[in-house]
DNA sequence: GTCTTTGCAAATGATTTGCAGCCTA
DNA sequence: TAGGCTGCAAATCATTTGCAAAGAC
């Protein structure tokens, strides 16, 4: 069977780009933290528990590198790091978020809600789409239910 | 007749902050130039211009405090600048943007294209919005006919 | 061997902060 | 005169780059 990891191997290859055991251990930690929204030094300290010798520069790079490549997505919360999410296998188009204004949460929804919104911004103002970024800033079930509780 | 700057000096006031000559400079640079995407540099610079003593910690300092106003919006588009964006008056939501991946340049859009999808959001995931950002990246109108011109 | 990739340290660039002086209530 | 506000310079933080060594084909 045909692994996730054996799937970039081929996207890399096919680049001309090797899949180095530092870009594998990189990769692999990206993997296994789907659910969370890494930064570049998340990442980072997360390989060294397993690659100790692995430098800061070379994260960077392999991030780079995958984005290049669409395997992940590097978005911008408005903190001021950049964070790096794997792009769904199969899917057209990056997914979306919400981000908790109260705890910092970050939950993603990986329907396509923009479709109609999209047709629309072609038509009419004539702009070729090849890429969106949709952030919801509010407040979270959890944190909703928080306030509610507080307030008895 | 209330201008704009009258009423944007109400709401420092109100929140206890003086309209000192600096954050008016400011404030004037931004009214100025409110369709393009001014980065802090860019602020200091055409602020220098009327005011030469403004130092740039002072362009960031007030930008901070008008973003913390609500007056203007920071954003981000992904190189490594937050850029600056005046609210529009009386808009509900913060408004869109189009960025070319050819030439750079940001359209605006007004409209509020995220009624429905914001229902959705809400309903499905209980979350309650506050604000949302909205980018597509893809080829403006400009840009596709020099591509199709090039062809010929 | 040649070309790619790496780790380290230094460089860069945007933004923030410490502080002494200034201005205004 | 006290507090907010400013300009300057230094500090900070994320990210990038130069370079020599290490590794892959």
């Amino acid at each position: 069977m045909e692994t996730r990891i054996d799937r970039i191997k081929k996207q890399l290859h096919s680049a001309s780009y090797k899949l180095t055991p530092q870009r594998e251990a990189t990769v692999r930690v990206l993997l296994e933290n789907e659910e969370d929204h890494l930064s570049a030094e998340d990442v980072y300290l997360l390989v060294k528990e397993k690659a100790p010798e692995i430098g800061l520069a070379t994260v960077y790079r392999t991030l780079e590198l995958l984005t290049e490549l669409k395997v992940v997505d590097k978005i911008n919360f408005g903190d001021g790091v950049s964070r790096y999410d794997l792009r769904k296998e199969g899917a057209e188009h990056f997914h979306h978020h919400l981000v908790c204004m109260e705890c910092g949460s970050v939950t993603e929804i990986v329907e396509d809600l923009l479709g109609d919104v999209e047709e629309i911004v072609e038509r009419d103002w004539k702009f070729k789409i090849k890429d969106h970024r949709l952030t919801f800033h509010g407040i979270c079930a959890n944190c909703q239910e928080k306030q509610s509780n507080n307030e008895k």
